[in-house]
This record gives structure tokens, sequence and C-alpha cells, in this order.
DNA sequence: TGTACATCAGTGAACGCGCGTTCACTGATGTAC
DNA sequence: TGTACATCAGTGAACGCGCGTTCACTGATGTAC
């Protein structure tokens, strides 16, 4: 039966977070459609008055999760101090094992490479987020900023992925720990 | 039929090759049985004569893979100097396109999450891994080479990934330049 | 303002498909005597 | 050295299962007049 635009436009936007939470925890291709569907409260069939396709699912979550990645960097000040603090929480215990809510491109940068239509809006993604850390906080030198940023996040990023994959808590921390260092 | 043992062993290891190629190029789900024993020139059904399952292949795999990684090492002189020249060539073009042959580490530590039985043998792998970086090249001092090898192997692990998700070749060349510059 | 109809989100059965795994069978190899 | 038999890797059909996607149907909402 039909609904008010606005409870489908709701519907719609938990859909796509409940979509990122899942790709998050357990990558694109072990996430099924009716799971999706399920948490969200729906049958799988109305899934395609959504959206045209899982991948066209997976495109939109990416674009729609660029909100949330953005917007964790202005929860923290723009000084060196904030940079600190940024890196302090994004190498932690608790952000390591916040997979469904952490960061998208820690989460999902090795899954994209698998999804074509999912690289463009990655790509968008992470050319704002290195953007946005280079132009926040301050740097040595205008001229370093930029590789300052790709250089920190590159970092960030194999550290969180690393520290989730091994088995060894002690290990798992050492990492954190170890790469956090050169930031503080 | 029965084949005499060496034929059978020497199967074996080819399909365990041919695992490893495929879990690196596309990820462990996303490869079935059948095409792996297809590419070594076998049916699926004799997979269960040398694997007890899909998990086990996983495993063994990881453990075989760790020959290749840990040898690449051996391939550069240990001093500095070699240690330059393999952050260059992890860091190439070359071995960003090179999936299916390159660094197990940063083919398959995202997957890793994923598979139960993957990371037992994927920390060993990592931990052998930073351990020969920090003892076969020279660092610093002796008390922060093995945090100097993980702060290496974070950035190299993040940078690889990056890159290789990223859809803008020139973004993605970036990447891989910007993270090589202090190791060069 | 009231009525008639088109719209469209949600439901759940059904589709074809490929997956991991099992199984009865084959036949050369290895072993016991 | 020769013979009889157990072993076991390979084959390909078959299994149950869950996937992405489609579809006929329902019924409240929005729109035309």
């Amino acid at each position: 039966m039909r609904y008010p635009p606005s409870e489908t436009a709701e519907k719609h936007v938990r859909i796509l977070n409940e979509a990122l939470r899942s790709f998050r925890e357990r990558g694109f291709s072990d996430v099924s459609i009716s799971e999706i569907m399920q948490a969200t409260g729906l049958t799988h069939g109305s899934f395609y008055n959504h959206f045209a396709s899982k991948e066209a699912l997976i495109a939109e979550s990416l674009d729609h999760g660029m909100l949330g990645t953005l917007g964790s960097l202005d929860e923290v000040p723009a000084t060196s101090a904030g940079r600190v603090k940024y890196v302090k929480s994004y190498l932690s215990t608790r952000h390591r094992d916040d997979i469904g809510t952490g960061c998208v491109i820690s989460g999902l940068a090795a899954d994209v490479r698998q999804e074509p239509k999912a690289r463009a809006p990655f790509t968008r993604l992470l050319k704002a987020f290195v953007g946005k850390i280079a132009s926040r906080f301050p740097w040595q030198s205008k001229n370093t900023s930029r590789g300052d940023s790709i250089r920190m996040v590159s970092s960030l990023v194999g550290a969180l992925i690393l520290s989730r994959a091994v088995e060894d808590e002690a290990f798992s921390e050492e990492i954190l720990r170890e790469v956090r260092k050169p930031f503080s």
C-alpha cells in the first residue's frame, strides 16, 4: 500500500544506515538484501522500490557515509591538539572493536576494489577526507600539508585494518599504540 | 584413480597457489572451490581429497603464503639502501596492479576478519613480517626498531590498499608517491 | 468539498542460479604374501 | 618375481541452501475534476 513521502524517505535512509553498518561489519558480498531489509523492519520485496539493485545500494550507501566520515572531523578542534585527539580516538580499542559504526574508509577500503560501482563514491569520499585533514589542521608547511595528510590517513587506515585482522590482543594493541606515537 | 604420492603433493601445492592468487584478487567469499579446481586443471569433486573444507584451504593457503611474503624481504640487501629499495617496490605501480601475486598481507588483511580460521595463520604471518623487518634492516635505535617496523608496515599496507581502491589514477599514484617519501 | 481513479510502497511466493559439500563409481598405485 | 587385494585421487551427478531479482496482488495516499 502507499505511504506518505516523508515516511518513504525515512525508510530509505534507514535502509542506507542499516546497509552501511552491515557492509562495514561483514563486507558487501557477505551481506544479503534480505537481512538488511529485515533489520530495517521490512520484507525483502520492497527493496526494489528504493534501489535499482544491490550495486546501486552499495554506491548510494558510500555517498551517504561521506557525511558521517567528514562530520567526525568536526567533532575535534581545528588545532594540532585536535589532530592529536582525532588520531587517539581513531587508533583506539573502541574504534577497533566498533566496526559497524566506525570509519567507512577503513571498514570498506579493501571491499571497494571488487565493486565497480563503489569505486567512484569511495574515491570522492577519500579525496574529501584527505583534503579536509590537510586544510583543517595546522601542518609544518603549506607545501607538505597534503602529503602529510595522505601519510597520516594511510597510517591510520593500515593500522586499524591490521589491528582488526590480528587475533592476538596484545599485538593488536601494540599496533595501535606504536602508530599513535608519531602523532602525539 | 590412484596417483603417485609425488603427483598428489604437487597438485596439493598447485591448489594452494591457485587459491592464494584468486583470494588476493577477489577475496575469500567471491572465489569458489570449483573455479580454483578448474584453474588447477581438476574437477571440483576431488577438492575434498586434499582439504577438509573451504575454511581449511583458506587457513592452509595463508600458512603457505608466509614463505613468499618473508622471502620477498631476502631479495633485498639487509641495509638501509635495501629498505629503501623494498619500500619503493612495495609502493610501486606494478605491485599495486599485481594483486594476485602481490603481498598477501595487503591483499587479505581486511578479508581475514570474516574468516575465523584465517586469523591465527594471518597473525603468525604478520608477526613474522614485522619481526623480520625490525631485525633485518638498520634502525635508529634498537629500542624503537620494532615500533619503526610496525609503523612502516602500517603505512605500506594502508597506502597500497587505498591506492588499489581508488578509481582516479593520478590520486592513486599520489598516495604511493607521498607515502614512499619518508622512506627514501 | 466530495468523488473516482491513478499511483506506488509493501508483501510474500516464486524464478533461476551458483554455492559448498556428498557420494557411488573408476582404475592405477602400493602392499601383503 | 608374481598375484590378489586394499587404497585412494579423480570424476561428475546430485544434495540442500541462500542468493538477487521478479511479480501479482493489496490498499492507503495523492490528484483530477
